[in-house]
DNA sequence: AATAGTAATGCAAACGTTTTCATAAAATTT
DNA sequence: AAATTTTATGAAAACGTTTGCATTACTATT
């Protein structure tokens, strides 16, 4: 109800109130030192009195930025990516820009589609999860040229700049981790690995080390949950009812972990004790619940943060493959809140 | 590497290679059946061979809508609202608009920063979480004349359009639910009520049929808790530890509960048994716990599918203040996994 | 006091679209 | 076969900015 109800001010009514040019008026946003300073405050006035508010679309179109990032993850509605979400957001939102974001549900396709919707909308970068990614995006990426970074994995030979941390060393810690407690009898639980380089990288990492201590776990106790926790307690129940129990379960992240903690609660299996179960991620509460889940932490807040964007006129996304900072080691190789060693008595 | 590496095509060369005007370009584009289908597939054809993207900048600046929607929440980094966001965010793409997010960490400051934000990017729609905002912030958006939209909680005499549920019905369901099971000894763990109407109302209603049936807590039962496992673990073990114990805990939200009961089991108080648990929310995995959490449905879901964005060209959005479908009935009246009933003997 | 800088501003040409209006060609009616 | 309508297209004017260039008025320098 303020003013102008409905006729939006545009930068030559500012200009025409304060007496002065549109270029004056534009520069006194964008170059503020090369207008007086008592033009200046004219023209904060009548930006004031008119309730202007500066259209970045025509902005944009002129100076080739648009002044936005888009930011395309698997899922929002998930703990997983949750906090690498807020800061990644927040570093955006610190470095001037605005954030575009959309899911595309683990389909790269998708995720193609995503993409080309916000290459529409002209973002200045763009970042996706992971290195999984289809044909065609790689090479729209690659036509397109927009600064481009991958969050969450790092891999020496991406083809996209990526900052994030080794999943395979995750899996391998973690398996490494087990086995040092004494177990022979890890089971596995991880989400299908198709289009899911994290899954990948952590399950292979957490085999290769098990391999390499002959124990190798039997197909009967490598399952398949997917990142929930009900379906992950369900197929974590199932796995305890065989006749044959693994003593230690390496699970996906944590909220299979989680999942699998209710299901040994709730069949008595006590947990450490009867049964060491190892979840990667480090997710909010994972530490706090009764009995507390043994985790290792992925530095998804470290990995957002990380990844601001560029602010240098270069354009260049600030952390590229291969640099010294690309390689974020897991912040705590000794896997946290383990209540599991001293009370665990393999076998 | 495909082709015209980084000389990004436009319009014009679009038009040149398929030997047409490029208003006949943009006709194809926008109103298909206006241009001869032998026109269009040449003109399709120069898309592809180009690599042609549309630049939705400058489409905006003529056409008065940017297609995108911006979402401003409190937290990103949250489960109470990942689903809320996801189910909207879904909406939105299915709407063919792009959505902005940003979040404001539960400062109305911020919040109207971002909005200004928002708005210099020209969205078509605004969406905010519930209807606690300060005043600059409804006066911008009135004065923008921008489609705005709250999402998550009903009120009949808001002051802009809103979808959502009660959050006061959704406060005295749970106490009436605990008050039906014959507790007296009730306590409340609220986070700060400034600035968020969802907590402040639910509080408000629990308290309202908490003292119709004269079982107001004293002051040492009424104790604050951010949305945080942690600490509300932390505060609800302090209370636990009190002298005189409460027997029903009702709880601002899941996350709270999911503490609460963590609480609980750290210390050796049986959840239903010694202490009936209720959250708010039905978070994603509050059910599966161990024990299970006995929780009031709020339909976070179906809200951010509600209030997808109007594609109608009247350009309002679709629910409206007062309208027959925008108080969306809380779900499941009767919380669910409800283990409490039958096992609890009160006092 | 003349000259050379510097600071502050305006003019006008971009930027990449959409859309109105005009026109030509084709299809339909008389 | 002429007149009318319909279909398909192009030319050019918007849209709201930014910015290069030109101009004027000061401020230093000689």
């Amino acid at each position: 109800m303020a003013s102008k109800q409905g006729n939006k001010a545009e930068i030559v009514d500012v200009a025409r109130r304060a007496g002065v040019s549109i270029s004056t008026v534009s520069r006194s946003f964008n170059h503020p030192k090369l207008v007086n300073l008592a033009t200046r405050k004219k023209i904060e006035k009548s930006v004031k009195a008119l309730g202007y508010i500066r259209n970045r679309a025509a902005q944009a179109m002129h100076g080739r930025r648009s002044g936005t990032i888009g930011l395309i993850v698997p899922t929002i509605d998930h703990a997983i990516f949750a906090e690498v979400i807020q800061s990644f957001s927040d570093a955006v939102d610190q470095a001037g820009f605005t954030l575009l974001i959309a899911s595309h549900g683990f389909d790269l396709e998708r995720e193609y589609a995503v993409l080309r919707k916000f290459l529409e909308h002209r973002v200045d970068g763009v970042a996706l999860i992971g290195l999984d990614h289809s044909e065609p995006t790689f090479q729209l990426l690659d036509q397109q040229a927009v600064p481009v970074i991958s969050i969450w994995n790092y891999e020496e030979d991406s083809r996209i700049s990526c900052v994030g941390a080794a999943n395979n060393e995750a899996g391998e810690l973690a398996a490494r981790h087990v086995l040092d407690l004494g177990h022979r009898r890890i089971a596995l639980v991880f989400p299908k690995t198709v289009g899911n380089d994290r899954a990948r990288g952590r399950l292979e990492g957490a085999l290769t080390q098990l391999r390499r201590q002959q124990a190798e776990p039997p197909e009967a106790w490598t399952i398949q949950a997917p990142y929930n926790i009900a379906e992950a307690k369900e197929a974590c129940g199932a796995l305890f009812d065989l006749p044959e129990r693994p003593t230690a379960l390496l699970c996906g992240n944590d909220v299979i972990a989680q999942g699998a903690i209710y299901a040994a609660v709730q069949r008595g299996v006590k947990v450490p004790e009867d049964l060491s179960v190892l979840g990667i991620g480090d997710f909010k509460g994972s530490k706090e619940m009764e009995p507390p889940l043994t985790t290792i932490h992925f530095p998804a807040e470290e990995i957002g943060g990380l990844a601001k964007p560029p602010i240098s006129s270069a354009g260049k996304w600030i952390v590229v493959r291969g640099g010294s900072i690309s390689l974020l080691p897991l912040k705590s190789p000794i896997p946290k809140t383990d209540r599991s060693s001293g009370t665990f008595t393999p076998r």
